[in-house]
RNA sequence: GCCGGGGUAACAUAGAGGCUAUGUGGCGGACUGCAGAUCCGCAGACGGGAGUUCGAAUCUCCCUCCCGGCCCCA
């Protein structure tokens, strides 16, 4: 079985081969850091974090960075309104972004660079691509990036120049660029804006080139793997593909991976159109884990459109799996059938799916049915105690790489007082004292812990 | 205008020529003091039209609607 990829430079599902055996990298384009990340990063933080552990799960050594965009007009703007220092305003926010994919259960990457703390490296870049003859600058300090150098403008937004130029909107031009479609790699400063000295004066990166400078100085000059949200497939990727291209004379990414927008009301959830919802306000009302199902239950590519009760959904069905595990925990039966074709199976059907270009939703629909087919050998007390221990195996692998479950149970002083108070509403109930049965249970369930009465005894987990 | 992704049962989503799709919700049943959980059963589908085929939700063409991108973006 191999794990197949669409690649956006293709557009087609390609087997999954890296340049060197064994090892991965991979960057994924991170956030600008003016304001609070919402659930559309989240999305595209948790998809990438989700990818990033199946490649590990695979096997393979996985070096992945993702930046941090610290300068630029938004900071600047957002930071002069606030009075203070523009990388004053990122590291904030660089702060709240770490506690929100904490929050998430995110695995951290292996960097962050910052483009604030990657000068040198975008300044020797910009210099590389002028002497390479791709860039010129102009009288004002500013350097763009010739389009009319390059012969194949496109090959990742799959459009021809002339088409994009009668779609551009009206945006103020600067006379001196020689092309209208030519990028700036490096902005000559204005007035009141934080600068770096530079060969051409006092100014500031473009957008695109720290994401090509940063790849190059902590990957190299080639990846495996660049991902990032499709909207930012024209100009930012369009436009790293060409910088390091001029630089290196070869390709920056062998496989482009892109994930849908997430979508409120039929819109975009973006910052600039206020329309968003903040990680930090969403995990005090959701469980991390109800998050993640929700965003991963859906094909990473689609678009997804959020609505309140399709989270509320996700957390019922969830709970299903929350259920499955433990069942599997607390059983205690001595059955005979180790449901081995079940869970082997399931197995193979399950990476079948994850190896199919990350298909999660499928992947999870196999965990619907394990699910189903266990719980019934359990109620029947036919599951062996080595097929308890087999399931919940893959559950803990499906764990780590889906991230769907919490933290085990209680400590043990906790559940003593539990199991005490279990037994004492056994006898109310053996004496048909039900209100007070019913209100232990009921005070219980407030604290999170559900009872439930089987045949096989009274049971407990959180909810 | 150009490029891309979509339209699947009440809802959210997989699937991609013939095989009972998954979840949530609904209805009926089993279990229960009640609740919960779980199991069993039922209903319900592939935007519209043509074509290819023995057979199309799946392939081809046309139409239609939605969303995204076209230098603010995950």
């Amino acid at each position: 079985m191999t794990l197949k990829i669409h690649n956006t430079l293709t557009n087609k599902k390609e087997n999954f081969i890296p340049l060197e055996e064994g090892k991965v990298s991979i960057y994924v384009c991170g956030v600008t850091v003016y304001d609070d990340i919402h659930l559309g990063h989240a999305r595209s933080i948790i998809v990438f974090d989700m990818v990033v552990r199946y490649l590990r799960h695979c096997g393979y050594k996985v070096t992945h960075v993702t930046n941090f965009t610290d300068v630029d007009d938004k900071i600047i703007a957002r930071a002069n309104e606030e009075g203070i220092d523009p990388l004053e305003l990122s590291a904030r926010y660089i702060q709240r972004y770490f506690e929100d994919i904490d929050a998430l259960k995110v695995r951290r990457a292996d960097a962050y660079p910052k483009a604030s703390e990657s000068m040198d490296v975008i300044i020797d870049m910009v210099q590389d691509i002028i002497e390479k003859g791709f860039a010129y600058v102009t009288d004002e300090g500013n350097v763009y990036f010739s389009i009319d150098k390059v012969g194949d403008y496109g090959r990742l937004t799959k459009q021809r120049l002339e088409d994009m130029i009668s779609g551009q909107r009206d945006v103020l031009q600067d006379p001196d660029k020689r092309n209208p479609m030519d990028f700036a790699i490096w902005k000559a400063v204005k007035p009141g804006e934080i600068a770096w000295d530079s060969p051409w004066g006092k100014g500031r990166p473009g957008w695109h080139i720290e994401c090509s400078a940063m790849i190059r100085n902590h990957l190299g000059d080639i990846i495996d793997i660049h991902g990032g949200g499709n909207d930012l497939i024209f100009p930012h990727h369009e436009n790293e593909i060409l910088q390091t291209e001029a630089v290196t004379g070869g390709m920056l990414a062998r496989y482009w991976m892109h994930n849908g927008m997430l979508q409120i009301q039929d819109q975009k959830m973006s910052k600039s159109l206020g329309n968003f919802l903040r990680v930090s306000e969403l995990v005090k009302e959701y469980d991390s884990e109800t998050i993640r199902f929700y965003l991963l239950n859906t094909h990473y590519r689609g678009p997804l459109l959020f609505t309140k009760s399709s989270l509320e959904e996700a957390k019922s069905s969830l709970r299903r799996l929350w259920n499955l595990r433990s069942e599997l925990e607390s059983y205690r039966a001595e059955g005979s059938d180790d449901a081995s074709d079940i869970i082997d199976e399931s197995k193979g059907r399950f990476y079948e799916q994850m190896d199919d270009d990350f298909n999660t939703r499928g992947a999870i629909s196999v965990l619907f049915d394990l699910a189903r087919e266990l719980t019934r050998l359990i109620a029947s007390s036919s599951l062996s105690k080595r097929g308890a221990s087999e399931a919940l195996g893959f559950l803990h692998e499906v764990d780590n790489i889906l991230g769907f479950f919490p933290e085990n149970g209680l400590n043990d002083d906790t559940s003593a007082l539990i199991d005490l108070l279990i037994d004492v509403r056994q006898e109310l109930r053996r004496r048909k004292m039900f209100d007070l049965s019913d209100t232990i249970r009921n005070r219980l369930k407030e604290m999170g812990i559900q009872l439930e009465d089987t045949a096989e005894g009274v049971k407990w987990k959180r909810i």
